[in-house]
DNA sequence: AAATCCACTTGACAAAAGGCAAGAAGTAAA
DNA sequence: TTTACTTCTTGCCTTTTGTCAAGTGGATTT
């Protein structure tokens, strides 16, 4: 069964359009399904995905000048999931995308984004919530960076989005935190 | 003067549309000046001013719980100026956007915007190439503050816009890198 | 000229976080 | 079962950054 309901209620939660307008662009996605470590995307290929998580857990990561693997990213449900570098400028990805638990959704390709882009206004607004909306987060998360300490960052995620903590590992969590491997252990015991 | 060629090579710069088309889209913004201090926004005011700023520096800023004053972001020369929050869910602004050094730029409204959005398609491709330029801005600013030291983070800073060094007061730019008027006192006379 | 204000610097100490290495604990493989 | 891996924890010590408070120097005001 691939019931798009679940999309289908996320873009009137992006965008004020009609159910009509909702379930055709729903239903110009595609069906599919990940695996455990499964990949979307790996470094040095150009996204061809624009996909909406219906279920499971993502990450995004890369690796920096030493060699280490930094996540960048968690995409948890009910969100869209892209490498928009690659993806809108088509070009080689630096990143990875990563399954980390069996995750399903549906996906269209850049060309099929920008038909719907251009002929559907429905689609545009939509497209453009989702940049907005992942722009400000983008932000909100530079903020956090920024005026909240390791500890403060690691209790808002786990108020947030408790699923991370629950099934990512320890080091790929520390990354995404900007501290180390040791100090998350003990802001963990601190707790 | 009110010369918008600068506007024009901006766009051509951003995304290919054809001369003429970026003309007609340059010329449906208004000229616009700013005092040094001027505000371009201000919290609480739902923004409704997309600006290109030509010539100038300015800075969006908000407080913070502890009531300190904490700034977000600078905006240099040739960059398009928005609080993306406000402007495009109209809703109130907890930031402002203030002209550093005197400023003189184009904006359009919200309401034009929208208008060009919907009816010129080059406009559709420069608008959503602005916002995921920034987009990827924000998320590149946001990976150098997790895997940078405040003395990279401010080298950086030196490199890629050595205007704000010269203009901004030290405050701000601490307030931006995330450090304290202190450590970034400290920084600077360790170079 | 004196007083005031502001931006910036500096010193002394405290707290946060990192580096490194060893060890525990769990999982998978042979 | 034993071995080998990987993940996570912990101790010890260093580096980075913060806090607080005092001080300097420049600009403005009275």
């Amino acid at each position: 069964m691939n019931n798009r309901e679940s999309l289908v209620n996320f873009i009137l939660s992006v965008v004020k359009i009609s159910k009509d307008d909702a379930e055709k662009i729903a239903n110009t996605f595609h069906p599919i399904e990940f695996q455990e470590k499964d990949y979307l995307l790996r470094a040095n290929e150009v996204s061809d995905d624009y996909l909406y998580l219906e279920r499971g857990l993502m990450r995004t990561f890369l690796y920096n000048l030493e060699g280490e693997e930094i996540t960048i990213d968690f995409f948890t449900e009910d969100n869209i999931v892209f490498e928009i570098t690659s993806f809108f400028n088509r070009i080689r990805s630096e990143a990875y995308i990563q399954a980390i638990t069996k995750c399903k959704g549906f996906r269209i390709s850049y060309e099929e984004l920008n038909t719907l882009f251009h002929t559907k206004p429905a689609f545009r607004d939509f497209g453009r919530a989702i940049l907005v909306k992942e722009f400000i987060a983008s932000q909100g998360r530079n903020y956090g960076m920024i005026n909240r300490t390791a500890k403060e960052r690691y209790q808002n995620l786990l108020s947030t989005k408790p699923q991370i903590l629950q099934y990512a590992p320890l080091k790929c969590i520390a990354s995404y935190l900007g501290v180390t491997d040791s100090t998350l252990s003990r802001l963990r015991k601190k707790m």
